[in-house]
DNA sequence: TATGCACCTTGTAGCAGCTACAAGGTCAAG
DNA sequence: CTTGACCTTGTAGCTGCTACAAGGTGCATA
């Protein structure tokens, strides 16, 4: 598979994947005879899971540990189970912020759908609870 | 409330603050004698949402459109409707994504704990059908 | 009264994470 | 043999902050 291929795969511009493998986020993809790059299944796969993870608002500090959790042949349980439950509290908060922005969005069409004026509420869906 | 409270609040640099205000993100806070800026609860909370909405990964411009929907005394029933309509599916796919997530950390976890070995699949569980 | 800290302004510059374009070259299909 | 996708290196721009500097005001406290 060529760099434009994957590109269009995963709707990433071709300099964004060099720029990827530059910093070491997907893993250097071997050239072929004509010294183009040749992407396999995995890198789809890696690739794929870098631009969603960078959609859901981790940083490319954090898609490196999450990505670090995925080849661990040598890791410890220990750590991987370190790593998990960091991030397992992270990602649960995001899940709570967005299920009330999408029931205060949902709120908000009904009342459109039956003509009811309906204040919106989505500012104060999520800005309940300060968290330290 | 002056500004280095309303940072306090919200984790948020005093700096960025201002940038938002500049930017037209924060509303122009209304300024004391003194010439200190004057921070409402209404400020506190649209601060709040504006930077769980950036951890969401929404971009300015998203956020822009979401505090749209808030202050639409004026925008009709049609219009709210369409902005709320585009906004939920992704929302919805970004909690479908994170769901994913969360239970491919859960499982991975839940192995430790019992000292299976057990790959992780975390890559898996996003990279999975790909999206326009 | 003086020190110190939080705040004000304007301006400049840096970092992260891309994105774009230029220059110069290779490769392969029509 | 031209066209277009790819290769390299390099530079520069955009977004969304973040930092620091210079010069000033407000205000509580020693």
């Amino acid at each position: 598979m060529r760099i434009g291929e994957l590109a269009q795969a995963t709707g990433t511009k071709a300099e964004t994947i060099r720029y990827y493998e530059r910093e070491g986020i997907l893993p250097y993809a071997d050239r072929t005879d004509s010294n183009y790059r040749d992407y396999s299944e995995d890198h789809l796969a890696t690739l794929t899971f870098v631009r969603r993870a960078r959609e859901l608002g981790f940083s490319m500090a954090q898609v490196r540990e999450l990505l670090a959790l995925s080849d661990r042949d040598d890791k410890p349980c220990q750590d991987v189970d370190r790593l998990a439950r960091s991030q397992i509290d992270e990602v649960q908060r995001k899940i709570d912020d967005l299920t009330a922005m999408r029931d205060e969005l949902s709120r908000m069409l009904a009342a459109c759908d039956t003509d009811e004026i309906g204040q919106c509420r989505i500012v104060e869906s999520l800005a309940k609870g300060a968290r330290s």
